[in-house]
DNA sequence: TGTTGTTAGTTACAAAAACAACCGTTAACG
DNA sequence: CGTTAACGGTTGTTTTTGTAACTAACAACA
């Protein structure tokens, strides 16, 4: 039965950034999902290669922080579906540089775009005083150890 | 490559609650896993009953939104657990009201002060009015349609 | 050089989540 | 009443994730 205490499930933190995660993920997830086939973790890969370049799955790994078996089977995937390739690094042949396709790269433009609306859609439900504080908050958060 | 335009994965408001969700919900997860052997299914459904007291399957997805799936397993395991007992609805019979055990009562009670105290441990990282402001803008985006 | 340790990435297996079909019960209504 | 639909909950099967062990390549250094 309940304490005498304000403190439950809507007040605490990580149940409701969740909540907040879940709800707003499940729109643009129908889209890369229904229009490329895509799982999370290959939508995450194929954004930072068309955000930075050619990448070694290790480099996505630290800027995702993406467990690297994710990456790996993502890499695969998206390889499989021709969205990029792989080129072994000759100085260094444990690793291999990742390019998008041009058919990657299209798919990328083409959920960046829906992404950025999609995220000016989510920050107009907010005041700008919400938004800015909302971001700068979350940024704190995720950056916790 | 990067289009010229500010808009990258830090930015994408579902891509950062994500992060956040996920780093926040670490250290939390580690003492209920460590504890009680629990899921993340099963502490939130240990905590509706706690919070809220006797409940059914049915209500606790109404409020939680978590899928019946989840819920009937949930249940199951904290019932082999001897955390919660299941009593029959004699009015109607497809559905059973769930009641805490004493000792889901103590483990509701034990994880709740460490839900509680952890909570307090995140907002002290950010200011008062960021933590009003990130609370307000969370509700907000969580019941959105 | 050779031995030992590290690193990048993959694979194999176990745990958990998602999805659909299902069972028994109740409701709606001819 | 009898039939059909809806409901609460469970079960079975497939995907996806997590974890650990592995392979091949490189580095350090005696």
């Amino acid at each position: 039965m309940s304490q005498n205490d304000a403190f439950d499930l809507q007040n605490f933190l990580p149940y409701l950034l969740n909540q907040a995660a879940e709800e707003s993920s499940l729109a643009f997830q129908q889209v890369y999902r229904d229009r490329y086939g895509m799982l999370r973790t290959e939508w995450r890969v194929l954004f930072h290669l068309g955000l930075y370049g050619r990448l070694t799955a290790k480099e996505i790994g630290m800027r995702s922080k993406m467990h690297k078996t994710k990456i790996s089977r993502a890499v695969q995937r998206l390889e499989e579906r021709r969205f990029l390739t792989r080129d072994p690094d000759e100085a260094d042949r444990r690793q291999e540089y990742l390019d998008l396709t041009v058919q990657g790269r299209a798919a990328y433009r083409d959920l960046h775009g829906v992404a950025h609306r999609y995220d000016a859609a989510l920050a107009d439900t907010l005041t700008p005083e919400e938004e800015r504080i909302l971001r700068a908050a979350l940024r704190k958060l995720a950056r916790m150890a």
